[in-house]
Formats: structure tokens, C-alpha cells, sequence
DNA sequence: GGTGGATCAGACCGGTCTGTCTGGTACCGA
DNA sequence: TCGGTACCAGACAGACCGGTCTGATCCACC
């Protein structure tokens, strides 16, 4: 903690938290400083105080986002399922709870991507999120025991991101079960009968 | 025709192609008015004579995309491939092609929608397109005589998009082969022995 | 009670954006 | 040759944005 003040610190997750809203609600590019400013009520100067400019704002909300993800995903693979095998499946039930949010508006960092030129910052932070997907497949096919464990987190990364764009483009929060229809089908050929 | 001048229809056709060059290889928010002028060499009275708005010439970008989108996956198909079944994987092929060309961005659909808010213009043009992808597959599963074909489609959909995001984002151009593979594989299982 | 740091409210600056308007020019049919 | 039309070049208006700065206020700590 830089500062003994409890109080910078809730400002600053004001601002994160009122940040996250608006970007993912709305886009980034559209959404003002003035807004985020306003709906955590909190100074301007105190934002540029606590963040330094818009960029690092984006890239703390993406950060964040990385890990909310990042820690239900392991909390709810941990106590729905217990081989690794159940898990790989299940990551799709749980990608398809965020599905049925009423707030979903796909994916935040393909949406961030999209927004903003390559070699940007935020590019850097979606490079990491990208990474723990695969990561994520590729560990439970390992621990699966599967005979191609890369080939089938590979597979199974196609379907995971194809869901996520049919449940927001095309309004369809049943994606993720027909994936997951599939991607069983896949961790059955993968791990041997 | 509205007007007998073929000039007309000559500077529309440079500022859409500029438009187009731009808005895709940058962001749509990122390109100003400006910048696609003196990429077309045309005046900004020009433009807003031709277009009305930039929300038009970004309509009027997507739509061009989609037909020159729809336009060649229907020739190479039709050049490639005989059977309906092969199609229905060839798809995944002719995807792989505009993977590996120099500019490839990820899908225009998907990045325009990105950067927009919901109920905006371009979302209309996107649901067009994706309807169209539905009705690719869908259309060729049926010809193909699989058991349940909106199934089968609805499944190469996701494998589809998943291939675009990983070719972009992870700039992965070989994921149109990887997603070839599991295609195979369901179209195999979906049209019986 | 006093002090210093964090915060607040908001004016302000420089830049960029979309869209309009003006004036000058090239061409084309009558 | 003349008149209309499309075009060009660029100034301009109005709005918005990110970021800085000022001065007042609040609050923890000494």
C-alpha cells in the first residue's frame, strides 16, 4: 500500500469499479473521462492522481478483468467437477454462466482489441489473457492424460472463443452447450477410450 | 444510375475503397473524415455529397465487405471443391486463404461491432453477415444429407468464428487448418458411414 | 488546535472530430 | 460560346475529449 489512507484506495476502486461498468457496457473510445468521473464520484484530478491518464485506467480494468476471470473460472472448475477430465468439459458450463448474465457483451478484450490499433497497451494485457486460456486447456488436457495434449487445447480453444462470439453476435447464450456437446466429443477421441 | 456522369460513380468508388482500406486496417473511430479524403484524393464536400454522413460510409464498407466476402467464398468453393460435403470443410479452407494474406486483421464484422454501441447501424450489417455464415453452412449440411443439419451447422459456426479470433488475436493463421480438422471429423460423424 | 496530504468541484487549454459553407475550376451538352 | 454541374481546396463552426491547474474542503495525525 503506498499510502496509509484506506480512503485513496477506496477512491481508486471507485474509479476501477465505475471504469469497468462503462468500458464494458459501452466501449472504451466511446466512454468519456468525464463518466467514469462522474458515476464513481470521485475529482478528476483524483483519477489522474490515481491512474496517470485514460491508457492506464483501460489497462487496470483490463487487468482486473483478467483476474476476476481468471479466479471464477478456478473456483467454479474446483467445485463442480472433480477429475481433469470433467473440467475440461466443464469449463464450457462455466464460460456459459457469463453467457446468461444479463449484462453480457462478449469477450472485454476482443473488444478491446478491436478498439484500439496493434502494438497498443492493450494489446500487451489481452496477449496475456490469450495465454491463460491456452494455458488453461492445455494444463487439463496434460493432467487428462491426453495422447496430443497441444493439438487438443488447440481444438479446444477454437470452440471456447466460438462460443463466446455466437452467444454476443448472434444473442445466443446456448452456444456454450453445443460446444461443450462438442468439445466432449473431442476429450473422449483425445483421451482414449 | 442517378446521375449520367461516370465521374461520379468514380469518386464514390475511390472513397469507398479508401474507407475501406483504412477502416480496416485501422479502427473505425480511429480514421477520421480527413484522412480518408486524402486517401481518395476527393473533397470533403465530395464525400458528404456521395455518403450524407460517416455512419453511411461505414455501412456502405461492411456491405461491400459482405458481398466481396460472399463473392468469393462462393467462387472458390464453386472452383475447388465438387460435393457438398467437401464444401462444407473447404469452407475452412478458403477461410485459412484470407488468413495468410498480408493485412488480415481478424474479421471486419466482428471489429466494427466491437467498437459500436448496440442498436447502431453496423450492427444491422453484422447481423446480415452472420446470418449469412448460418445459412452457409446450414445450406450445404443439407445438401450434404446430414441426420441434423442445423446442428451440424451450428457446430461448424463456432468452429468458424473461433478459427477467425485465433488467426487474429493469436496470430495464428493456422487455425483455419486446425478448425479444417475437427470440421472434418463432425461433418464425418453428422452424414453417417 | 494546528498541519499536511488527499480530495473535491470545476474552469481552462490545446487538440481533434464531424459536418457545413464559400469560392474557384474543369468539363459537358446545347 | 454559354450555362449547369460536379468537383476541388480549405476555412469555419460547434462539440467533445484528454489532461492540467487552481483554490477550497475534509480528515487523519501530531
Amino acid at each position: 500500500m503506498p499510502t496509509k489512507s484506506g480512503d485513496r484506495a477506496s477512491a481508486r476502486e471507485r474509479l476501477l469499479a465505475a471504469a469497468s461498468e462503462l468500458f464494458y457496457e459501452e466501449c472504451v473510445h466511446t466512454v468519456g473521462i468525464d463518466r467514469v468521473i462522474e458515476r464513481a464520484g470521485v475529482a478528476k484530478a483524483t483519477l489522474y492522481n490515481a491512474f496517470g491518464s485514460k491508457d492506464e485506467l483501460v489497462r487496470a480494468y483490463l487487468t482486473a478483468r483478467h483476474a476476476a476471470t481468471r479466479e471464477r473460472m478456478a473456483r467454479e472448475l474446483e467445485a463442480r467437477y472433480q477429475t481433469p477430465r470433467q473440467r475440461l468439459v466443464g469449463v464450457f458450463e462455466v464460460q456459459g454462466l457469463s453467457f446468461a448474465e444479463p449484462g453480457f457483451r462478449g469477450c472485454a478484450f476482443i473488444g478491446a482489441c478491436a478498439e484500439t490499433r496493434p502494438g497498443s497497451t492493450v494489446e500487451a494485457v489481452a496477449d496475456e489473457y490469450r495465454a491463460w486460456v491456452r494455458s488453461l486447456f492445455l494444463d487439463l488436457a496434460q493432467e487428462a492424460g491426453a495422447t496430443d495434449p497441444e493439438r487438443l487445447a488447440r481444438q479446444l480453444v477454437l470452440l471456447y472463443d466460438g462460443a463466446g462470439i455466437s452467444a454476443w453476435m448472434d444473442r445466443d447464450p446456448g452456444a456454450a452447450l453445443a460446444a461443450r456437446t462438442v468439445a466432449a466429443a473431442l476429450v473422449d477421441a483425445a483421451t482414449g477410450p
